[in-house]
DNA sequence: TTCCCAATAAGTGAATACACTTTACTGGGC
DNA sequence: GCCCAGTAAAGTGTATTCACTTATTGGGAA
């Protein structure tokens, strides 16, 4: 076996291969509408046929491929429409899961995580304007206060729904970098408040909160995208962000 | 499951091997958080392992089963809460398919059908009341509409989250048989309030009145469950509707 | 008796071989 | 030159086999 295949998750193959071709998806190596072909795969990984089967049959339960019998699987298309509606159904979603945090109440070691990334941002966000690598730096406090959050609604389903929207190509805010002080500042504003929603118990409050919090994530990449196309009218077609 | 593997999906053993297993964890003739050995389900279902493996990653992708490595499938657990969570889940997300509809606009024959199942239903319940078979009738003319809805939200990742919604055991409103004429006729006339905002389009009306109609079912379930309660106190307690 | 551990059985993980389907190619007829 | 059929190649579907991990069971020691 010439480079084992991933290393990271020890014990089985086919879930380092679920990685390994997750990345490739995510990252732009296979693109949309090709077709994954297993031999060449297993090939390439050095593995057999099956775990790579499984792994692309996970994957398609994940809903980053399509399969068809007797044809194999195709790395799904995500037109700009499709990823647009990600947004409004993950703001849909995480608006309810902010409604059972408040319901449920956050865990004290919870509510010191998310009271942590509060603080972060706010040390972070005092100078006014971003330096080179602070928008890094956001992302995972952005990550903490919306993975715990998460975790407080105590729902698997929600929870594994919510990581599907975030893998849509391009509807994770990680795809992004075309987010200015400005946009990170209200939005780190609205996590002060999310989080006083579900302190005080008000789940109406705590729904309807995210689920603007989301939205204007949609509405930052749609002046992003707006922005990137007058800069460079030739390229960046809508067509263009479909994939990687 | 003596017979061999199905033969509705011909040409591929690994999908009818899925139907049937779904059909076992619906139905409950396997139980909650009971584990599926692939060499005894390949006995009884008479094909090799390889199928029955592809059918149980895929059940796992559709949230049915557990997967644990070097363990094997487990049955999915649905504690009485969680089924609860399933419908305010399912009420945000099929709130957003009709907000998708009322903004797309339906297709002449996407509003023949649910014009047609308004009529029937309307004919259903002008005797003022229900006789043997007339819930098992509604249930079809109930589906078309949903059905219909959401084929014209175009969204597919939606129609598969809503999808896994609705086979959350018991959470589909196929499985509950304690509905009354009451509740089915203020459940269409939702529908007809529903289908006016979305010929109007008018996206958040249609959103609210969809979030209203299916919340409106889990609180006809709540009361179900508790008049079953009262009537059988012994039996049917609330871990009782985590399965079959 | 209870706990621990080894031996063994049972079960999953992966590789390989073969069957069947789809696709691509090639040659002949129109 | 185009279309179609037949055939070969490529690719997926399934079965089988072996390797490896996990669960079980029985016996020995504290």
């Amino acid at each position: 076996m010439p480079e084992t295949a991933g290393g990271s998750r020890a014990g089985n193959r086919a879930l380092s291969v679920m990685d390994l071709i997750r990345e490739a998806i995510l990252g732009g190596t296979v693109g949309a509408g090709e077709r994954l072909n297993e031999v060449q795969l297993s090939r390439n990984l050095a593995v057999s046929r099956t775990p790579v089967r499984a792994a692309l049959q996970a994957l398609a339960g994940e809903g980053l491929l399509d399969y068809a019998p007797n044809r194999g699987f195709t790395v799904r298309e995500f037109p700009l429409p499709a990823i647009m509606d990600a947004y409004d159904i993950r703001a849909s979603l995480e608006g309810v899961a902010a409604r059972f945090a408040a319901e449920r109440g956050l865990r004290p070691e919870e509510n010191a995580v998310i009271e942590r990334s509060l603080a972060a941002g706010d040390k972070l966000l005092e100078r006014g304007s971003f330096e080179a690598g602070d928008l890094t730096i956001y992302r995972g406090i952005n990550g903490d206060f919306h993975d715990t959050l998460l975790a407080a609604a105590r729902n698997r389903m929600l929870g594994e729904m919510i990581r599907i929207c975030h893998h849509v190509p391009m509807s994770s805010s990680r795809n992004i970098v075309a987010f200015e002080y400005r946009d990170v500042r209200r939005r780190h504003d609205d996590h002060h408040r999310i989080h006083e929603a579900i302190v005080a118990r008000e789940p109406w409050r705590a729904e309807l909160l995210m689920r603007e919090h989301v939205s204007s994530i949609k509405a930052s990449l749609i002046r992003a995208l707006a922005e990137r196309n007058a800069d460079h009218p030739g390229e960046a077609r809508p067509a263009d962000a479909s994939m990687t």
